[in-house]
DNA sequence: CTTATGTCAGCTGAACTGATATGA
DNA sequence: CTCATATCAGTTTAGCTGACATAA
């Protein structure tokens, strides 16, 4: 069944929306047995990626609010999975530390992430999906350089 | 400057949610000075393309909650773009039908959505958006088909 | 003084849930 | 009785805004 008008279908911006709501839903399922959201393995991976950050170059990083990312750094270091200390060169900041029980957990939920990504784009082969994330990362880096 | 990390970039569903909010943010600002949602096209297109229908037909056409429908007919029905009357063959029913207003409107709001999709997909030649385009619809689908 | 950072409280809109009334 | 439809009230959550304290 086709669910949704054609000429609406030709807009990109319905169906990006309507994708996302889906790729949300998988996410937040396929993430609730664990407990945390999504937005806790995009801190982990920035943490790890690029190490020890404030609170503001982490929120930059992952392009999530400070007030979020306040709120998911609490999370994390009441989990164990990070730690905050007071910057001493710059005592208006939080250093962020992911910790080892973090790397953990962000193995863990990348490895979840990894079977969402296969419900999500399972309609797609390999060369197509390779394609399909390099179209979508061109459009949104496109929206960000405004 | 790279907004995210390598590895939460190489999620699909990340990319997806991340773009959406622009899409979205793009579509709702667009429409705001014509005064509507996003929805308000959505069900003009669905009647306008396939006719007259009842709120639960509309909903399931367009994939929004029955809830929602019934607001949107309202503001629908309030600026005169379309009519609620009862189904006679179905008194639980209402039958909504579009007006020439409310073509009007949609003609109108038509040209805004091509011009949000210019902005959206503005890094793409017109060739990959067509990709771009399919490869989305083929990711919904198989999404919907659950 | 201005600016950057962190913290907190609260707002708004979207998606959804549950309850109810009515009619098939 | 059940099921489908419409309506309404309320929940949840994401993304955001504004205010404020602290320190550079």
């Amino acid at each position: 069944m086709r669910t949704a008008p054609t000429r609406a279908r030709s807009k990109a911006s319905w169906l990006i929306n309507k994708t996302s709501v889906h790729a949300h839903r998988l996410l937040t399922d396929a993430v609730a047995p664990v407990g945390g959201h999504g937005h806790h393995f995009l801190v982990l991976a920035a943490l790890d990626e690029f190490g020890a950050a404030s609170q503001m170059e982490i929120g930059q990083r992952i392009g999530i609010d400070r007030s979020d990312t306040h709120a998911i750094v609490n999370d994390l270091v009441e989990q164990g999975f990070a730690e905050r200390a007071p910057d001493p060169e710059d005592r208006r900041r939080n250093i962020i530390t992911i910790t080892d029980a973090g790397r953990g957990r962000l193995a863990e939920l990348d490895r979840i992430l990894e079977r969402v990504q296969d419900k999500l784009l399972g309609a797609l082969s390999p060369g197509e999906r390779r394609q399909f994330v390099a179209l979508l990362t061109r459009v949104l880096d496109g929206q960000e350089d405004r």
